[in-house]
DNA sequence: CTGAAAGCGCTTACAG
DNA sequence: CTGAAAGCGCTTACAG
């Protein structure tokens, strides 16, 4: 051997402009062909022929571009996931709304790896004008799409799903798309059940989410089902009509405290935001949880347990849910068929709140 | 007009086979380049044209490819973000750790709205092979990378940022790479000069956070050269190793404790989670909080409020470190340059865990 | 096993 | 203002 080590021909800087199969290739001494099969694995490239391509590749830093491939194979390896984000933030805690969400998508993203998948994220402002527009461009960039409650009327869901494979995380499927969900019924059921049986309160309230959501809608009724068969008091009318948010919840209780409405002996939230809101007010304005007035949420969000005192409430499994919506995706977009709607269990969290311990 | 509605001539079921432009082309009578410029706002198609195509449009359903689109620009519109997923969940709390890093990329997403971008999220597993590969192909389908922390040795990180833009959220910036981060020095500074100096306390111990993370290198070098420089004793040694974890500050004082060693008056936590963790150790034994030793965090996530006592910690302003990492991909992307290193302010978050009040 | 070539669905000069 | 055509960077039958 000589002295000198081998020089490398050719080798030049990894140049700005983009570099192709094609540099691979000339650098190789192959075809493109014989790159793109060693690149992918496919057919059975004669060793020597792999070891030259993947040196070429190790030296200029060649980095396939998706764009081509997806454009070639038909398949992007992305799934979109679209939500909204809330505007506004006046509860300092609102920050945790996050929560819900995030930890969907973390189940997502999670189950999208194990398929080699990606997860595109696409937020949008709640008073977004054209919604759907910006859910079009995800859906270009995507192999199907992922999206969150409330999103969508039912109408644009079952069109958009002509469009590109769609399950949603909703309170109930749509015509069209597929839907993954956890037992409300069961949730609202379970929790009714404890405070009116075992805890025996006669009186109980129910402050409700958005009025657009399938979720709040399904809590609701089952909610008035289980007290009316318990034979429960309930107070109701819009002055129970929160948001979901904790700030939403805070302004029922305080205008029901201004006008000095008598508040039941428990309050059922519609989620823990709301449950957050309503226990600070009433804490705010002196009244005792649970001692006097018991408060619960739904969700089960880690912030839940921190709370004083520690909120009981149903536990959704977050991460289950998104990891499902994806492998129903999955299983639509590779194999063409899917459930069209899948039913979670939930578990009921009790911890102080309700009036335990 | 015939009293029939004039009816559609041509519609078709939009086909599960995927609709082009071509159809979109034969449907308004028009060339695809007249469709592609109508969708696009380019040149100044005809009233009576735009007309014609938005309608073909809106039968058929048709949402533009985002792969091809992509090839032909040679732009995306996508950022990747990659982070590392804990693996490990034993303690409750750690969902957390989710936090930190969501809402980072909840910055980067409100940024990347801005731009008409969306963000291609992909975790890698702690334990993950081929970390490199699983980034390259991330990078294949975005026009630029955020990295979080430790994600790759700065020769990977300044060897992938030759194949396309990166953008590292890191304690320090690598060569190549873009970067932007907190305010380390004056956050630890602010934090031990008011152990020291408000409090009085004159024995501080460091519980660090991963040993390979440049964000806890220069929080340790900080913490020592402050605890010197105001005279106070330090509590030091490979026995206050943690790991950013709950469970690892958890440790950390479970083992000191169980070997009898003397404990500081005040526990300077390399992060959140970690001062969870050790606070939780600490009540578990029975040492007061902050009576018997005080302790501090980093981060200031959403739940350091809620903990008994309030922690006090260090807020990074996490959505506008997103949303910076975001800007300055951005515009090194559209205009080929931009700031190698940025340095965000934080804000000292005084609560009841130091002592105060 | 390997290479030449067609094709994936767009965008954009270039003529008209 | 509009259309025919080239080209973006890959993958994959199809021949050899």
């Amino acid at each position: 051997m000589a002295q000198s080590p081998k020089p490398k021909k050719n080798s030049k800087v990894p140049s700005k402009s983009t570099l192709t199969i094609y540099d691979v290739a000339t650098q190789a001494g192959v075809s493109i062909a014989s790159v793109s099969r060693v690149l992918n694995g496919q057919g059975s490239p004669r060793a020597s022929t792999r070891e030259r391509v993947m040196q070429a590749v190790d030296e200029l830093g060649f980095v396939p571009d998706g764009a081509a491939r997806a454009l070639s194979n038909g398949l992007k390896e992305v799934v979109g996931v679209v939500f909204r984000r809330g505007d506004e933030t006046r509860f300092e805690d609102e920050d945790e709304s996050l929560l819900f969400i995030d930890v969907i998508n973390r189940g997502i993203d999670v189950a999208a790896q194990r398929r080699g998948f990606d997860v595109l994220i696409s937020s949008v402002g709640f008073s977004d004008e054209n919604m759907s527009g910006r859910i079009a461009a995800v859906a270009g960039k995507a192999d199907g799409l992922i999206l969150h409650d409330r999103m969508l009327s039912p109408n644009n869901i079952t069109r958009l799903s002509g469009m590109v494979p769609v399950v949603t995380l909703a309170g109930s499927p749509s015509r069209g798309a597929m839907n993954v969900r956890c037992d409300n019924e069961a949730g609202i059921r379970a929790l009714v059940r404890h405070l009116a049986v075992d805890h025996g309160y006669t009186t109980l309230g129910y402050v409700a989410g958005r009025s657009d959501s399938p979720d709040n809608r399904a809590r609701a009724r089952v909610f008035e089902a289980e007290a009316r068969a318990a034979g429960v008091e309930i107070f109701e009318g819009q002055d129970w009509q929160g948001d979901y948010s904790a700030a939403g919840g805070a302004n029922v209780i305080a205008a029901l405290l201004e006008k000095h409405a008598e508040l039941p002996r428990a309050i059922v939230c519609a989620n823990d935001q709301t449950a957050l809101g309503v226990m600070h007010a009433l804490a705010r304005n002196g009244v005792k949880v649970p001692e006097t007035v018991a408060v619960t949420g739904f969700d089960d969000v880690p912030v839940a347990r921190h709370l004083h005192p520690p909120l009981t409430t149903v536990r959704q499994p977050m991460l289950e849910l998104g990891a499902t919506a994806f492998d129903v995706l999955y299983s639509r977009i590779s194999t063409g068929k899917a459930d069209a709607d899948v039913v979670l269990p939930i578990q009921l969290m009790v911890r102080q709140s309700c009036g335990c311990r």
